[in-house]
DNA sequence: CAAGTTTGTAAGGTAATGTTACTAACAATA
DNA sequence: TATTGTTAGTAACATTACCTTACAAACTTG
């Protein structure tokens, strides 16, 4: 009856071991024996960990490579079961929603995309139905959930604040809402920071064990910051709100003028759309869009390159001084403007020009899909902490 | 002989528990019944790790209060002995040098307080030498040792970067030599991230769950940040660079304009200078100092209160920047000029024009000993850290 | 087919914990 | 002053879960 360490404690720790092994090893399989060379612990223990996580279906032995053509008796090579849990991931946008279910290795076995709806409710909904349906198939339902919202994310109030493009947030409670249809964990993050959670599993998981850095430019202009493997989100929550950022000493007179005032997809039009009226020349028409303008931009045209540099500048400005306070190793650009490799040129000759050692500049590879790939790695997280208590807690 | 976690790990932890239980209590002792109830352990197993503590001169049965007038056998009032563990703490400044021992609490046993000489090497022949005595009567010796220094640290090649008001630094890996010199485990940081660590101890350790910062205001301008309890030093370790943030975007032809141009002590004097010259007037001298302008700007002095408000414009222009990409709940102002409640007071007003919900600001508390106490924060940690495994583990 | 090599299991021993039951030491009270 | 009640600490035993040693199983190689 005693909550003391001594009942379970050191079963569970070995058996995390266990665990951890062949999550790393995978997709390789591990004979018994393997194990304990890798984890240290005796062949009997793992034999008995495995034994009981086997009866709980989260190892099996696998029925490929019968004998692999090595000396000595041959391994039963055990591998984690795939659909042995299996987590929801979505991104609630402000145009889409993505919803997807991942299986154990972060794999997602079904996806889907939907047009978002008028509100936030209505969006929920159609997670929820959505998710439901492709956990038709899956036994044992889902025992984590992620969710990528467009604006801060309160936990302590469960609240979605300053969701602009979705209306209805802040009258939701997402947490609640999710948590009484599944029975998982639920977690709700904003998406700019799932998104820099995506790109960084998508290098790997290790960015020279520094601190990385993920800048979201389109409509709006995100921040998401990883620091020491682990989502930074600041003393409100509210870190990263780049876009706000003021670009120069506000004058008592004027309006202060801030970084998504220059470099988001409607300013760039704006600006460009001004260039053209005010005479520059271009082979562009005035109303044209942001790709094409960066298309121009790189081969020559006068008028497109003027705003470019303007953007540009702007950013690099913002950069400096998240390396002078926060010193990532790598930043990452995605989004609809911070993807395009002209504009990421751009920013990273002017950054040189202010930085004395500047961070690796990148685009992101992963488009439209890094905040549902962030969301898999977080709920992934989850996975890791609750599936050894769990199944080896449970039976006794 | 295996490795594995089955002979000590157990007996390790449970030993932390009540390590930990019995720092929290302090200074109330315990009996070894209260440390089973609050650990969970029960009483024969906490009895017996106990008596091992006790051996290893950890804990002892205090002699006061020999009974509390409670009903019962009176309990054995069980404390940790503050000079089970010592560590070594000092402050290498530009112009003083501060060297300090302190017990298992951090309470200052000793302290001394020098001039610093011409360069690096003599700086922490200076501390060898003042530690050495100060740890004559100390027996056990020190078993941690922490290092404030005025510049950059990297760990990967031990050496101190950009210390540029103490030369000698560049050439001299101040790990390694006291390393040699002391039995102890060496840490070295940047003195400003020390500083944030001490105003944050100072705040009772938890300052509302979030993070926090501390910005050094004095001849250099820096920026300590506390992320979840850990120091946050940044991919190169170069995070809070503050005194290079740009104020505005920089224009082809001028220079740059940095904080550090504007916010620094020479800068204000400069800039006062510079106020009177022009004819702006002032019950002040031209060559005034910093404390004084500021005196004289809170009661109405114009040339001083013109340099205040353009110093607090620009401080206030950076903390917003910091609020945006990092978020703190509190930040505290320290050095020579930071720690002035007029300078502080401007900035407050002046951020609250410009940010929406602004942090809490603070002037430093602990003054000159901010880093010297952050030392002694971060020495603890290793003593709490290695301590259970030193006085469990070695005896078998 | 024997020898060698590796995997996996069985048996026994050990470390550390928890449980139960006891003794020790005191305050309160009759 | 003796009894009762309460809490602290200890002794003895049972349990958990580990490691070690020894051995059986299964395959490759010569």
């Amino acid at each position: 009856m005693g909550e003391g360490s001594g009942s379970g404690v050191l079963r569970l720790l070995n058996g995390q071991r266990i665990v951890d092994a062949l999550f790393s090893a995978h997709p390789t399989r591990m004979s018994r024996a393997g194990i304990a060379r890798a984890t240290g612990l005796s062949k009997p223990t793992v034999s008995a960990l495995i034994a009981d996580m086997e009866l709980a279906g989260l190892v099996r032995i696998s029925d490929e490579s019968p004998s692999s053509g090595s000396i000595g008796r041959p391994a039963a090579p055990y591998e984690l079961v795939p659909t042995a849990r299996h987590s929801v991931v979505a991104d609630v946008g402000a145009t889409k929603i993505l919803v997807g279910v991942a299986d154990l290795f972060g794999n997602l076995v079904a996806e889907q995309e939907f047009t978002t709806g008028p509100d936030a409710r209505a969006a929920l909904e159609r997670v929820t139905a959505a998710a439901s349906e492709m956990l038709r198939g899956v036994d044992g339902g889902c025992h984590a959930m992620c969710v990528g919202v467009p604006g801060i994310y309160r936990p302590d109030r469960d609240r979605v604040e300053q969701a602009l493009n979705l209306p209805g947030f802040d009258s939701l409670a997402p947490g609640a809402y999710l948590s009484e249809r599944f029975d998982a964990r639920v977690h709700v993050e904003n998406d700019v920071n799932l998104a820099a959670l995506g790109e960084l599993t998508r290098m790997g998981d290790e960015p020279a064990d520094g601190d990385f850095a993920a800048i979201s430019v389109g409509t709006g202009i995100g921040l998401g910051m990883v620091v020491g493997g682990d989502l930074y989100r600041g003393g409100t929550g509210s870190a990263g709100e780049l876009g706000s950022l003021l670009l120069s000493p506000p004058e008592p007179g004027e309006a202060p003028v801030t970084l998504e005032d220059v470099a988001s997809a409607p300013s760039i039009r704006k600006r460009f759309g001004r260039a053209i009226e005010d005479g520059h020349r271009s082979g562009l028409d005035a109303s044209a869009d942001v790709p094409d303008i960066f298309a121009a931009a790189a081969t020559g045209d006068a008028a497109a390159a003027a705003v470019l540099d303007e953007v540009a500048a702007a950013m690099a400005l913002a950069v400096s001084h998240l390396c002078l306070i926060a010193d990532p190793t790598r930043v990452v650009f995605g989004g609809g403007v911070g993807a395009n490799p002209v504009f990421v040129d751009a920013v990273r000759d002017r950054l040189s020009r202010l930085v004395a050692a500047p961070p690796e500049l990148a685009a992101s590879t992963l488009g439209r899909q890094a905040a549902l790939v962030g969301a898999v790695s977080m709920s992934l997280r989850f996975i890791h902490e609750s599936l050894v208590p769990e199944i080896l807690g449970d039976q006794q």
